[in-house]
DNA sequence: TTGACAACAGAACGATCGTTCTTTATATTG
DNA sequence: CAATATAAAGAACGATCGTTCTGTTGTCAA
C-alpha cells in the first residue's frame, strides 16, 4: 500500500475505529469512505490486509492490527538525524495494555507503597500490573498476603521454606510461619510522573 | 448485573476481546461461554450492557465500553480477601493507555539502554513515555539529543548554564557546547517482567 | 405437591452481510 | 488517439446474523 487514496481511507477507518472500538459492515464503510461500491470496499481492505494494518478473525471478521494503533517505539541508541524524524522511525510498534496485560480477566493492578523494593527498581506510587494465581517461581517478584495485607518482596527459599526478600536493606526478609499465601505475580510495572 | 455467572460470561468476553479485539457473532459467543443457545447469550449481552460493560453502535455492532477495559486499582494496604467478582471491586477503574499518555500525536515509546538513571528506577530495558516538546522545566526527565543520539537524563542548571544530570554516579554529568537540544520530556515509565 | 421463576435449548424467519461477476467512468501512457 | 490501468458502480445470491417465540429442565419456597 503505497497510494495516497488508501492511507486517507486507512485514516477514516481509525478515526471511526476510535470512535466505536469497531469494524463496521461494507454497506457502512462505503458511506464513512464516500464511495457507493460495496466490492470497492472489500478491495481497499485487502490492500489495507496486505499492508498489515488490518486482518481477520477466523470467522472473517476484520479487526486492526498492532500496527493499525501504531505508536511509533523507538530505542534510544537510535541515530536521529532530524528530532522530527523520529515519527518515521520503523520497526516496532507498541501498544501498552497489550504489552502489559495477556490475560485481563487474571490482571489487577496495585498501587505500591512504601520503598521496600527501591533497589529493584519499584518506587512508592508506582502501579504493578499484577498477575493474579498462586504459584511462583523462585526469583519471581511476588505480591503475597501477610497479616492481611499486600506486600511485594521477591520469593527465595531458604532452608526449604519460602521467604519474601525486599529489595532494600533496611527492611527484614520475612519468613513467614506456616503457608505462605500468593496473591499473584508481577508482570509488569507502571510509573507516570507528574507533570 | 450481580450475578456470578455473568461475572464469568464478562471474564471469557473480556480475554476473546484481548485476542481478536472483537465482539464476535452471537453463534461463536455460544462456545465461548459453553452455551448452545444463541437467544440466551443475547440475554447476557443485554445484562452486560446494563452494567455498561459493553454497548452498541447505531448500527447494532456490539462495542465494549470504557468499564470493559478498566483494570480494578487496589492500594497495596487494602484488606485482601480474594475480590472474585468483578463488580464487587469497585471504586477507582484505570486504563493504562489513557492514563499514560495525554496527547497520542506528542507521544513517543523509546526503549532505555543503559543503566544511566538507574539510581532514578530507570532500567535498561524499559519502556519511556516521552511527550515531544522543546521546553522543560528544572528538574524534569528529559529526553535530549546529544551526538545523534537520544540521552534520558535529569535536565538541570549550573552557572546559568543547562546541564544533564545521570542518575548513576557511575556516569558523567554532560555540559553541552551550544545549545541543549530537547526531544521531548519524560511522562511515564512501563517495564515488563519476562515470564 | 404445586407453582413460580431462572437458566437455558431450539426452531423459524426476514434482514443483512460478504462475495463474485459484470459494467462503466476517468486518468494515464505511449 | 487508441490502449490500458485504475477506481469505482451495480446487480445477484447464498450464507450468516440477530431476533422472536415457544419449549424444556432444574430449583426452591410455600
Amino acid at each position: 500500500m503505497n497510494n495516497d487514496k488508501d492511507t486517507e481511507y486507512l485514516s477514516k477507518l481509525q478515526d471511526y475505529y476510535a470512535d466505536w472500538k469497531n469494524i463496521p459492515s461494507y454497506a457502512r464503510l462505503c458511506e464513512i469512505f464516500g464511495i457507493a461500491s460495496k466490492s470497492w470496499v472489500k478491495a481497499i481492505l485487502t490492500r489495507l490486509e496486505e499492508a498489515s494494518f488490518i486482518e481477520r478473525t477466523p470467522d472473517g471478521a476484520w479487526i486492526p492490527t498492532r500496527q493499525f494503533f501504531a505508536r511509533p517505539l523507538a530505542e534510544s541508541s537510535v541515530q536521529a538525524g532530524m528530532p522530527a524524524s523520529v515519527t518515521a522511525t520503523q520497526g516496532d510498534y507498541f501498544v501498552i495494555d497489550e504489552m502489559l496485560i495477556d490475560t485481563p480477566s487474571k490482571t489487577t493492578l496495585i498501587t505500591v507503597k512504601g520503598d521496600s523494593m527501591i533497589d529493584a527498581g519499584i518506587h512508592d506510587g508506582d502501579v504493578a500490573v499484577v498477575e493474579k494465581r498462586m504459584t511462583a517461581n523462585i526469583g519471581d517478584i511476588v505480591v503475597a498476603i501477610v497479616d492481611d495485607e499486600f506486600t511485594l518482596k521477591t520469593l527465595d527459599r531458604e532452608n526449604g521454606a519460602f521467604i519474601l526478600r525486599p529489595a532494600n536493606p533496611a527492611y527484614p526478609v520475612i519468613r513467614p510461619q506456616g503457608t505462605l499465601e500468593i496473591f499473584g505475580v508481577l508482570t509488569g510495572l507502571v510509573r507516570k510522573y507528574r507533570r
